[in-house]
DNA sequence: GGCGTGACCCCAT
DNA sequence: TATGGGGCCACGC
C-alpha cells in the first residue's frame, strides 16, 4: 500500500477500479480511503486533467444526481447513458443498481 | 503556517 | 416537495 500517495490520486486509482456501466458516489471513495472528505473528493475530480485515464464521469451524487463534470454535466449524461446507465433529468434513474462498492 | 476554496452531504424548516 | 444553512477535508496561495 503506498499511504505516501496524495489523496487525489488514490482517488484515481480507486475510481479505475470502477467498470463500465457502473457508477460510485463521491461519498463511496472518501469512505473507501477511511476519510469523511467528500469534499476533497470532489476538489481532486474537478483537478484532473486525464479524462480518458480517469473515467470521473461515473462519479455521482449520494442522492444519484450526478454532479458536475469538466466538459458539462449534458456530456457526462450522455458518457453514462452509452455505458448502459439510467439517466433521467441528469439524475441516475435507480442507483442501487448501477452502483458499484468498494467492498466494505 | 494560517486562510479561503470547492464536481459534496445532510438535517431542519 | 423545495430551499437554507452548517459541517466536513485536502490543497494551494
Amino acid at each position: 500500500m503506498s499511504n505516501h500517495s496524495r489523496f487525489n490520486e488514490r482517488c484515481y486509482q480507486l475510481l479505475k477500479l470502477v467498470p463500465e456501466g457502473r457508477v460510485t458516489t463521491y461519498r463511496e471513495i472518501a469512505r473507501a480511503l477511511k476519510s469523511n472528505a467528500w469534499r476533497a473528493v470532489g476538489s481532486a475530480m474537478a483537478k484532473n486533467r486525464q479524462l480518458i485515464v480517469i473515467p470521473c464521469h461515473r462519479v455521482v451524487r449520494s442522492y444519484g444526481s450526478i454532479g458536475q463534470y469538466a466538459s458539462g454535466v449534458d456530456a457526462k449524461a450522455n458518457l453514462l447513458i452509452g455505458e448502459g446507465v439510467d439517466i433521467v433529468d441528469n439524475k441516475v434513474k435507480d442507483l442501487k443498481k448501477h452502483l458499484f462498492q468498494f467492498g466494505h
